[in-house]
DNA sequence: CGGACAACCTGGCGGC
DNA sequence: TGCCGCCAGGTTGTCC
């Protein structure tokens, strides 16, 4: 669920509450969501280091602590953060990884679908390094992302969704940046003209930046590091409005199958013949 | 290289 | 209410 807004929401309130605490240990009660390294060694290495930083690289949570960093990545349904941890009820029954911290706290990992994991390591390009450019980021342009689109030659959807050609979009911002652009999702990247290259390249940025603005999209699992919700769900142009009107021209918005992926767009807006 | 599909998992929702 | 099938903000591996 969580994609680059929703990260970048749960970084920023995460920083406060977490940098200059110190990690005293690991609880897991479903291994898997450790990745790397072994239980026993995450354990042994994780303790007593303090965190440094807490940042972003594409959907990956990044946790510099003294001597390693800590990677989460969210997946479908993960939630990352801190909490007292002598509550009796407790209300979150999907915590299945807990850092304990100095104080009667602890930082929690909570996955209702146990996709999500956790990684320790000296050199966190191990991990993230094959990602693409952050699509934000102030050197990222449009000229680079021109270049980097015509080297490949698949669906547009397809290629957002490819983390290795753009770091952060998921399904609802690859859906909404199309949209912005007037771009139908199943055009091919070779057949896109210069000046949509250079359209899209814009509103992949802005329909991000709109999604930080509001502090995600809080369509279903997603919520930010204190508990509540975002507010960019409010204000999608098409993802989870199949059958509604458009915001732009009325027409009601469609939903297909694209890549694998629930894909909504408005067939008038973004016709193939519509530029 | 690209596309299709299965896996990994659980929960929520609509339909009957 | 209960059961069933379908769907879900992601990624990875396999096969063609």
């Amino acid at each position: 669920m969580p994609e680059l807004p929703e990260v970048e929401t749960v970084v920023r309130g995460l920083r406060p509450v977490l940098v200059g605490r110190t990690l005293q240990g690991l609880w897991c009660d479903w291994p898997r969501a450790v990745h790397s390294p072994s239980l026993e060694e995450f354990a042994d290495r994780v303790r007593g280091q303090r965190v440094l930083a807490v940042e972003r690289r594409a959907k990956y949570i990044v946790i510099q602590l003294e001597h390693d960093y800590l990677l989460v990545h969210l997946k479908m349904t993960g939630r990352l953060y801190v909490s007292p941890c002598d509550r009796v009820q407790e209300a979150d029954r999907w915590v299945h990884v807990r850092f304990p911290l100095d104080g009667a706290e602890e930082l929690r990992f909570s996955d209702s679908r146990k996709f999500g994991r956790v990684y320790l390591t000296s050199n966190p390009t191990r991990i993230t390094g094959d990602l693409g450019p952050e699509p934000l980021a102030e050197a990222f342009s449009a000229a680079e992302f021109a270049q980097r689109l015509k080297l490949r030659d698949k669906g547009i959807k397809a290629l957002l969704l490819d983390q290795t050609f753009i770091a952060g979009v998921g399904n609802i911002y690859a859906d909404e940046a199309l949209f912005r652009a007037r771009i139908h999702p199943l055009t091919r990247s070779r057949d896109l003209t210069d000046a949509q290259i250079t359209t899209l390249y814009e509103t992949v940025r802005a329909a991000l930046a709109d999604g930080i603005a509001r502090e995600g999209a809080s369509v279903n699992w997603y919520r930010k590091a204190d508990g509540s919700r975002g507010s960019a769900q409010d204000s999608l142009f098409v993802y989870g409005r199949a059958g509604q009107p458009c915001r732009v021209c009325g027409t009601p918005l469609q939903k297909i199958r694209v890549a694998q992926r629930g894909t909504h767009f408005c067939p008038s807006c973004q016709s193939f013949e519509g530029v």
